[in-house]
DNA sequence: CGTTAGCACTCTCATGTAGAGAGTGCTAGT
DNA sequence: ACTAGCACTCTCTACATGAGAGTGCTAACG
């Protein structure tokens, strides 16, 4: 509707103005008013002055006043604008740092999603997410069958990153344990470090080449593997922190904390969107309109990927009110993101974990 | 403060009009009015007699008015009274039953699980939750050591009711892969059926007794197993249908809202709040003063154990306002619990799962 | 003696009004 | 180009008012 992309409009003081405003209502969360920027700005101009600039910062679309006679709060392109070209990223501070090392050091892979999870939470005051891979994406480690009762197997497949899936799955015929046994052992040598997603491809090929002239064992490794391995199709959500955002003032309304409630219930829609930070290597911030969740809400989410290697392996990210502290919680996702990735990678893959 | 115990005093009408006060209340949540009494009930008296029977009951502790000039409420008393001898309980309906069998067969266990505390939201429209067995005190179906890199070993311990738990070790040296294959067949053939904390207590006597003749390899599989099988010390919690709660009345208030997701945060306070409903064959119900939780907020917990064979895993309940209804919630939960059971043991114990 | 009708009393809740406060937009003056 | 001043608008709070709901009490009734 109206000319957000003429940037060449914005003067510096215009940007300062923007930015000023910017900055007082992500620490107060009420409209900001002409009256305040004056006071509290650098540039000694007076509030009148100030409305004019806000005037037109309306009419370029980076303000908005709630109702006439209230102040005035930022839009989503008023946010983009400041991340993209005002905002000064605070780097997270070293006790931090020390902290979230410190605490995503070691366990097991699933124990790392929660407390990233948690820190997330914890340092930003919002809601922690963490998308766990698929196994579909990762590289197998070793796979286990378990005999349990009759024809079930209990089969356990551990991913090179330490993640674990398991699922019972019945067998055409009885096995014994010895040859479960073997079987696992066959398949993890043959397989270990390649994609789920590329063994279920080559079985399947094998299968069809192979069916006629398969001896019984053989038949059976391949129907055991063409079952174990297709666990873990969809990845899963670990979240934190929920309670954090019933603090904040705009969710002062019960309504709005059901929408958003029910909005997570669903966690397949919180896959989808952190899922659109997974390609390009820093942090991506969705903002209001980017996302039917968010929108709805004033919502956004400031997201990364971690991987291991060059093999991106899930997201990780906050979710709150638009109004936050972009300054300070990119740079902390993004660090989180490194530090997840670096852990997963230390923990599976022989670096010294060692480091002081 | 007033004679809860002589029950002597309440008189058949005492008890039909409490009856019908309670039940009106679960239904419409307002406090309830004698006229509103009058009119519905079916015995035919006026409303200033059954003010004069509400002041009683008052009186005995039994209700409760919000302020002079509303209507009255049940309090904690009038419910325990409710569910002990005056509830009729209705039975699952058959739809429900098959509803809830079929969604509770096959799959492994963690899945059972999720789906459980799903249909505990699902039915009763209010929160689930299943608290998973801590590993502890399960019986142990097999174990396996997985080398990650260097030093670290990951260990994979199954129950025999398919519970899995896994725990990233660091042994003293590095151990081939070969040799913890076969430490895994040993340990798995020897310590199979037994408890894990049982397990835990032979090692350390072993060890103890043995420590000065054992060889390599034996020290080797001793502090494996001692590692190993240190998992899963505390229960798991499984939460579904937070949601459901916040369509309830009495979570208008943003604040209560908040109140409670700070309480559920604390996970290790919902398991020993359900724990206490682990002993003892039926439902239990806990109601406002019984535990620090509820009572604050005026919540009841409905909860029964689950197990296998003799031997109590966890438990699963719901919890909602303490107006609820008891008459349908009490079965629901009784009926889950029993199914739960069962589809624990028959997926894992070889009983036949086919039965339409 | 239990039951009921009537009535005064209390408390809540919704509504309406008034005034204060905050913030803007506009205009005229510097 | 900036600023001071002023009228205007809108929200928010407090306060008063009245309706409605429900009780407790008392006196009358079968």
């Amino acid at each position: 509707m109206t000319d957000l992309k003429d940037h060449g409009k914005l003067g510096s003081r215009d940007r300062e103005i923007l930015k000023d405003v910017i900055l007082t209502y992500i620490l107060s969360a009420d409209p900001v008013s002409s009256r305040s920027v004056a006071k509290h700005g650098k540039l000694g101009l007076s509030a009148a002055s100030i409305r004019n600039v806000m005037a037109d910062l309306e009419d370029w679309g980076y303000l908005m006043q709630p109702h006439t006679s209230a102040g005035r709060v930022p839009t989503a392109a008023a946010y983009h604008l400041f991340i993209g070209s005002m905002m000064e990223a605070r780097a997270v501070p070293a006790k931090e740092r020390r902290y979230i090392q410190e605490n995503l050091k070691g366990g097991a892979a699933d124990e790392l999603m929660g407390s990233a999870s948690h820190l997330l939470s914890e340092l930003s005051s919002q809601m922690g997410i963490v998308v766990t891979p698929a196994m579909g994406e990762t590289v197998l480690k070793a796979v286990d069958f378990i005999p349990v009762s009759g024809r079930k197997v209990l089969c356990i497949v551990v991913s090179s990153t330490g993640f674990i899936d398991n699922k019972v799955i019945e067998t055409e015929e009885e096995i014994p344990r010895e040859e479960l046994v073997r079987i696992s052992n066959h398949l993890t040598e043959s397989f270990c470090g390649h994609t789920l997603r590329e063994i279920r491809e080559r079985l399947l090929r094998q299968m069809v080449e192979e069916r006629a002239q398969m001896d019984r064992v053989l038949a059976r490794t391949i129907e055991l593997a063409r079952s174990g391995f297709s666990v873990g199709e969809t990845p899963g959500v670990v979240v934190d922190g929920a309670s954090m955002l019933l603090s904040k003032p705009e969710l002062s309304d019960v309504q709005r904390v059901r929408r958003m409630f029910e909005a997570f219930a669903d966690k397949a829609r919180l896959v989808k969107i952190l899922s659109q930070c997974i390609q390009g290597g820093g942090v991506r911030v969705l903002i209001g309109e980017d996302s039917e969740l968010t929108s709805e809400l004033d919502f956004s989410v400031v997201a990364t990927a971690y991987a291991v290697g060059d093999r991106p392996l899930g997201t990780l990210g906050i979710l709150g009110p638009s109004r936050m502290d972009y300054e300070k919680i990119i740079p902390l996702v993004n660090f989180l993101g490194e530090t997840l990735s670096q852990a997963l990678a230390e923990a599976f893959s022989g670096e010294p974990p060692e480091r002081r």
